[in-house]
DNA sequence: ATTTTTGTTAAGGTTAGGTTAAACGCTAAA
DNA sequence: TTTAGCGTTTAACCTAACCTTAACAAAAAT
C-alpha cells in the first residue's frame, strides 16, 4: 500500500507551538510524533522509522544541530528540516546547514512547510534511490547554497549561479572526493545523454572551474571516459 | 483575559540606560521590572512570572549568559532577549545563542526591540505559524506596518502602500533573506499564475525597489526563474 | 599517427526580468 | 451622467541571464 501516512518526527521545545504544529500537520494527513527536546527527540528517533524530521534549532540542553548530527549518524538519508529563528546570523548557521535538507525561518507560513514536505516525500518516492535533497554544502573555503543558488568564498561577495551551474556543482558536492559519473549528471540535469548535452556539460565544468580557482584546495578532476571528481584537499596536503 | 499587560524582566547595569529603556517600554504598554545586576535579576525572576526577559550581557558580578542559564533551569520556556555589545565576536556568542530567543546589538533601535517583543509574544501565544498573523516588520531601517499599509523609513514621512504593494512586501518580509517563490506570490496575492499576472508582479517589484532604494542595506534580488529574495545586509557587511 | 574525449572561449538564440508609460476599470465626487 | 483619482493590468521596449552550438586546442586513448 502506497497511501500510508507519512511519519514525521517533530522536535520543538515550545509546547504551545509544538502542539499547534503537530495538530496542523496531523490535519494534513501526517503521522506526527512530538518530542519536546533534543534528548527526547533522539530517543524517539531510535525507536521508530521516520520519513522526515523537523527540528527546532533553538532548544535548551541539546540544540537542533547537535541532534541532527546524531540522527545523521544513525541514518544518512532521512530528510531533515530545520526551524530557525530569523534573527540568527547567516555565518552561525552556515557551518551547520551543510547537513540539512531545508530550513524555515520562524515564524513561517504553514503552507510553505506543507509544500516542502510534499516535495521531499515526492522526491523520495520517485527517485528510487533515496536521494534526499541537500541544499547546502561546505566545499573547502566555499559555501554552496543550492537553494538560493549562490556560491560564497570566504567573506567575498556571493557568486550567483545559474540553474545548471548550481545543479552540477551540487551533484559534484554530493559526491565529494568521489566519482560523479558523466552519465549521472546528464540524465539528472540534462535529462538526455547525447553528444551535444555532453559538450554542454563540459562547458559548465569549465565555468565551475573558473569559480573554484580562488581556492587552491578545491578542484574538479576529470576521469577520462568516466566523469568528474570534485576534490577537496586537506589543510596539510597543500 | 488576553489583553493583560505583558510583564518584562529587564536586567541592565547601566542605571541611565536602564531607566530610559524601562520608561520607553512602559509607555508602550509593558509592565517592566528593572534589576541592576544579575544577582538582583535572578531574585526578581524567582518572585514573579515574566513573559519575557531582556538581559544585558555585559554586567559586573554575574553576566547575562550566566543569569540566562539560571533562569533556564527554573523555566525552560520563558523567552530571553540578550543585549550584546556590537564588538563581541560571533563565536563567543554562538554557544549561548542556542538558548536565546533573540538578541540585539547595542546601540539598537527602540522600534526594533518593540517589534521583536511583539513577535515573541505573538509566537508564544499562537505558535510560529505566521500565515495571516504577522503585520509588522522591521526591514533594515524600514518599518512596515502591513495592517495600516504604510512603510516608514527612519523618521521620514510614512509611504502609503497600495494593497498589492503591501501584500507583496509583506510576503517578501515573511521570507526575509530567503527565497520567496514567484509562484507563491502569484497564487497568494494574484490567485492566478499566468503570463500577465507574472508581469504585473514584476511591475510591483519595480515599485517596491524604488521605495527601498533609500536604504542601501536592503534590496530585492531576483533568482532567475525561481522568485525573489529580500536581503537585509548586516551592519558589518556594508 | 589517428581517433576520441575533454578544455576553453566565444557567438547566437531564447526567455525572464527591469522599467516606464499608456490603457483599463472601479469608486466617488461633481 | 460625467469626470477625476486611484490602483491595477497590459503593452512595449530594452537589458540581462541562460543555454546551446560551434570552433579550435590539448590530452588521452587506440
Amino acid at each position: 500500500m502506497e497511501t500510508e501516512k507519512k511519519k514525521i518526527l517533530l522536535v520543538e521545545d515550545d509546547p504551545n507551538f509544538g502542539i499547534v504544529l503537530k495538530d496542523y500537520l496531523s490535519m494534513n494527513d501526517f503521522d506526527v510524533i512530538l518530542a519536546k527536546n533534543g534528548m527526547e527527540g533522539f530517543e524517539k528517533f531510535k525507536k521508530d522509522n521516520f520519513d522526515v524530521c523537523i527540528l527546532d534549532v533553538m532548544m535548551p540542553y541539546k540544540d537542533g544541530f547537535t541532534l541532527a548530527k546524531e540522527i545523521r549518524e544513525k541514518n544518512e538519508n532521512v530528510p531533515i528540516i530545520f526551524l530557525t529563528a530569523k534573527t540568527m546570523k547567516e555565518d552561525v548557521l552556515k557551518g551547520y546547514k551543510a547537513g540539512a535538507d531545508d530550513y524555515l525561518n520562524k515564524p513561517f507560513d504553514s503552507e510553505v512547510l506543507l509544500m516542502k514536505l510534499k516535495a521531499i516525500i515526492q522526491r523520495k518516492a520517485s527517485g528510487s534511490l533515496a536521494d534526499s535533497k541537500q541544499f547546502e554544502f561546505q566545499i573547502g573555503n566555499f559555501h554552496l547554497n543550492s537553494k538560493l543558488r549562490f556560491l560564497k568564498y570566504k567573506e567575498e561577495e556571493p557568486i550567483k549561479l545559474s540553474p545548471k551551474e548550481n545543479e552540477l556543482l551540487r551533484l559534484l558536492a554530493l559526491h565529494e572526493n568521489d566519482l560523479m559519473p558523466r552519465e549521472l549528471a546528464l540524465t539528472k540535469i540534462w535529462r538526455d545523454d547525447n553528444y551535444f548535452t555532453s559538450r554542454s556539460m563540459d562547458v559548465y565544468i569549465a565555468k565551475l572551474r573558473k569559480y573554484l580557482k580562488r581556492d587552491d584546495m578545491v578542484e574538479i578532476l576529470n576521469i577520462h571516459g568516466e566523469g568528474f571528481r570534485l576534490v577537496v584537499k586537506a589543510e596539510n596536503e597543500k
